[in-house]
DNA sequence: TTTAATTTTTAGATAAGACTAAAAATTATT
DNA sequence: AATAATTTTTAGTCTTATCTAAAAATTAAA
């Protein structure tokens, strides 16, 4: 179908252009840690497969088909992080390298069976939508840990710094996906927090707090 | 580590350079649906690498490190295959495409992780041993189902023909890998037998009885 | 054992993808 | 608006892995 540095850089195109009416190529060439030249090259070449509209000196962004594209490569790296937690027992923080090699693998039936194995799972680990075999994925309406009001709860949906260090402090806490989250007590002055995960209670910094969303 | 291309070559030359002195570059060749001239480039980077040992015009094997190397490909391979038949009900005649770009994916976690998930499983479901972490296997003591006498029993361990259409053949008539097999009679015109497998009686011909092996 | 057939290697070309350096276009600044 | 700074593209090179066609080596046959 697509070669997987096309595939690479759709993916690339897809999380920037969010909102944008087009992604510049050193934009592109950023997040992929390659040179601006080459990200020409590779625009034009999407542009010739339809996968994406490229207006020279100006940027890019995908097409229908492009997007469509993107949702199917989404949908199985994040399938593959579910496996690799949930099954091999790789924690938060080590599935991305693997899984952004199996999300290269062609098979439509290898997707679906897996998507069937695991139950048909909504989000991956670290709480992002999984699009359905049509693409299709519901956005949960979920809001900042930082934001909610004291005494509220909540169930940890996802979490929007995925740094190595973050996603390991998280585990040492034991704050997982799915923990049920209750606010008890916000410092003024610093924003940090006092809260029940699960069982425990424990402090986070305000910007722990600012990093974990739970679902109301 | 070692390219795509690299390691189906290392996979090739293993497969074919049980007992020869030396695989020859058409063979090679032949194997891989690629040119002599392809080959023989290939050679030369193998041997740079000390992966194999080249002789102009006379072929090459593998060194003790291509072996290696071999193994950890057809052990990624088979552990593969496993998940599929097993977790995702592929069948027998699906999973080798599919098990093919899977044996590619770089992570010892993931091999390893895989096989514990799998309860590291002996055999693949073709029957052909999984080597472990290190690289042993064992070559179990199959006997093909034509060789064994009249109303002796085993357990169905492997088979030799891998076409589609066989595999299907046996999926059909219920036989698969563990099935109780004993044999009832044998035409001595044309080599055609009775068999219980598992609680089924089924005649089967001549090439299917040497096609299938068990473990008595 | 000399010629014929086959196999293998070399030489040169091609395609994908990435790079550097220079040129061109765009944006920012005075 | 003219110049400076930045961004983007072009042109040309490199690497990997292929291929074709021709040359060289090996093997088979007369």
């Amino acid at each position: 179908m697509h070669s997987i540095s096309e595939e690479n850089y759709i993916k690339a195109i897809y999380h920037l252009q969010d909102g944008k009416a087009l992604v510049s190529t050193n934009e592109i060439a950023g997040r992929m840690n390659t040179k601006a030249s080459s990200v020409t090259d590779m625009l034009k070449k999407l542009a010739d497969k339809n996968l994406a509209e490229y207006v020279p000196y100006k940027g890019a962004r995908l097409t229908d088909k492009g997007v469509q594209c993107a949702n199917q490569i989404i949908r199985k790296h994040r399938l593959w992080e579910v496996f690799l937690v949930e099954k091999l027992d790789f924690s938060w923080d080590e599935v991305h390298e693997v899984a952004e090699q199996l999300e290269h693998v062609q098979s439509i039936k290898l997707t679906n069976e897996l998507d069937r194995f695991l139950e048909y799972p909504k989000h991956d680990p670290h709480g992002d939508p999984i699009p359905d075999s049509n693409g299709h994925y519901e956005q949960h309406t979920q809001i900042a840990l930082s934001q909610i009001e004291l005494g509220q709860h909540g169930v940890l949906t996802g979490v929007v710094n995925t740094s190595k260090d973050f996603l390991q402090y998280l585990d040492k806490h034991d704050i997982k996906l799915g923990s049920q989250i209750q606010l008890l007590e916000r410092e003024e002055f610093d924003g940090s927090c006092r809260i029940i995960s699960d069982t425990d209670e424990i402090y986070i910094s305000k910007l722990t707090a600012e990093s974990l969303f739970v679902k109301i």
